[in-house]
DNA sequence: GCCATGGCTAGTA
DNA sequence: GCCATGGCTAGTA
């Protein structure tokens, strides 16, 4: 038996990340107490209830690709861009210098 | 049995 | 671009 999530934490700490920073699904899937839980996050992330509130939209993929977004890619890099990330291809542009790790565990 | 991942590999330029 | 993994979740018994 492996310890699982807190789909609950999971958003708390997503609300975390400030604008025009991003942070990655294992990340966010260390900090609530399971690192092999990625997946879980995207999943979690995909049936976001409050979209505006919790900005999934900051959640991309540790080798700094964007990963998926429910309505379309093409919006997630848009409010990226919005926030002032830049990305090309679908990956994020200085990727280290916008990477939000420093999750306040309660 | 699915998947909004991650990490490693092959194959091109 | 492929596949192993982890953790859900729908749908049957």
């Amino acid at each position: 038996m492996v310890k699982s999530i807190s789909k609950d934490k999971v958003y708390e700490l997503t609300r975390q990340i400030p604008r025009g920073m991003i942070s990655t699904y294992s990340a966010i899937a260390k900090a609530a107490g399971n690192p092999k839980a990625a997946r879980a996050v995207g999943k979690f992330m995909n049936v976001n209830p409050k979209p505006i509130i919790i900005p999934c939209h900051r959640v991309v993929k540790a080798n700094g690709h964007v990963g998926g977004f429910k309505s379309g890619i093409d919006k997630k890099i848009r409010l990226l861009e919005s926030e002032g990330i830049k990305i090309i291809n679908g990956w994020i542009q200085d990727f280290d210098k916008h990477l939000f790790t420093k999750f306040k565990l309660e």
